[in-house]
DNA sequence: GTAAAGTGACATCATCTGTTGTCAGAATAA
DNA sequence: TTATTCTGACAACAGATGATGTCACTTTAC
């Protein structure tokens, strides 16, 4: 009855058992993206997930709970994934203010041109799952626009701080590239990644503009 | 077996067959408004909507042929009572731009704050329930897009239409507006309705004059 | 008064799906 | 080689729920 320590959890096929768990995971993980991506969170049903997977439900249930787990998993992931090319795009044009602000409206759009289902899951599926995901969503969310806010704050720091209405301004900002992106989404990415762009940039730039002037 | 035909759809504790479909139908309506604006639409039944409304589920399929539709059916009833009270509240200060944006985003924050549930189907169970109801959403955000392109156009009779790019504009707006109420919505209402007023109106503000710009 | 129509409470059916369990065969350790 | 572990295919179970049906009772029409 009492299993030889010794023997558990070792290698199969030359690959150890952590390694295994999280290539099953990823695996998963792609899995989640093109069907929540194609059928939506609601028509996915954990055997579909793990068809697309290749792998058995078991394996499902090895790595996370349930499927709105794996939905939040996506979600952070995706999310970062967004985070990190902004970062990037911004960090290489140091120092240029309308040249950040293009690389980052550029990389944003491009990704979501790139990854269609991914879009998907991140800009409907995610909405009204449960009250935990939507919290995850509001604060991601709320993650974007503190970091529109410092940049906003750094070209305008003779402004005094207005946090309520700053955190709000900021609020619409990202709810307007959002849903910019939901309808070029919907519309099935039928304007250039560049009209996307020119437009985010002039709303932008039309609230850095008014920033700039003096208060009433 | 052959019923008479003169007695089908008779009148029943005085009221009319008309008349009684109609109250079980607004019966049923309310009820989901209530129950989708707090269970959300995900967590509810066909028999949680009729024990709200106090009606049995032959009644519930006697107007909608399931849940999506009852939805679907909110959704165009609360979206066209916030497009009457905005006309009306933008009508009665004809003439005056800055007390009609005024005007129009208060009486669009307080109907969220007087119907807490309602705001909570339009704004997030409205979300990824299935194909059409997303289309339906999008044609909807895209009326109220239409409705301010209409209002800024009117501002700048001179300006050259682009119309990629005013749509775009346009749709940016309503999401920026969308995104701020769904915020104060998931914050339980914490900021005032002036705040939200005052920081939406910036916005807007910001747009309009740099629509006003010479264009480069 | 009586038959037909309307109502409400509830049963029933059929299906779907999350989750767990079974089992034979492949791979591994000793 | 042999016992153990791992894997994959699939069965099985339980619960939920959409949708329809049953039936006793009320109201109406004539």
């Amino acid at each position: 009855m009492t299993a030889n320590p010794t023997t558990r959890g070792r290698a199969y096929r030359g690959v150890s058992i952590e390694q295994r768990r999280a290539e099953r995971r990823e695996k998963l993980i792609q899995a989640g993206i093109t069907v929540f991506g194609s059928t939506g969170f609601q028509g996915t049903t954990v055997r579909a997930l793990c068809a697309e997977a290749g792998l058995t439900e078991r394996y499902f249930y090895e790595s996370f709970s349930n499927s709105e787990a794996l939905l939040r998993t996506i979600y952070l992931r995706l999310t970062d994934q967004i985070r990190e090319r902004v970062s990037q795009a911004i960090s290489g044009q140091q120092g240029q203010p309308d040249a950040m602000a293009d690389a980052a409206l550029r990389s944003y759009f491009e990704f979501l041109h790139e990854h269609p289902a991914a879009a998907r899951v991140i800009m409907t599926e995610i909405m009204g799952v449960s009250a935990e995901v939507d919290a995850l969503y509001r604060r991601v969310m709320n993650e974007f626009a503190g970091f529109l806010l410092t940049v906003f704050r750094g070209l305008h720091p003779e402004r005094p701080a207005h946090p309520v209405q700053d955190a709000l301004i900021a609020t619409g900002m990202i709810g307007a590239l959002v849903n910019m992106a939901m309808r070029w989404l919907l519309n099935d990415f039928k304007e250039s990644v560049t009209d996307m762009v020119t437009a985010s940039r002039f709303i932008l730039i039309a609230v850095n503009n008014q920033l700039a002037l003096p208060e009433p």
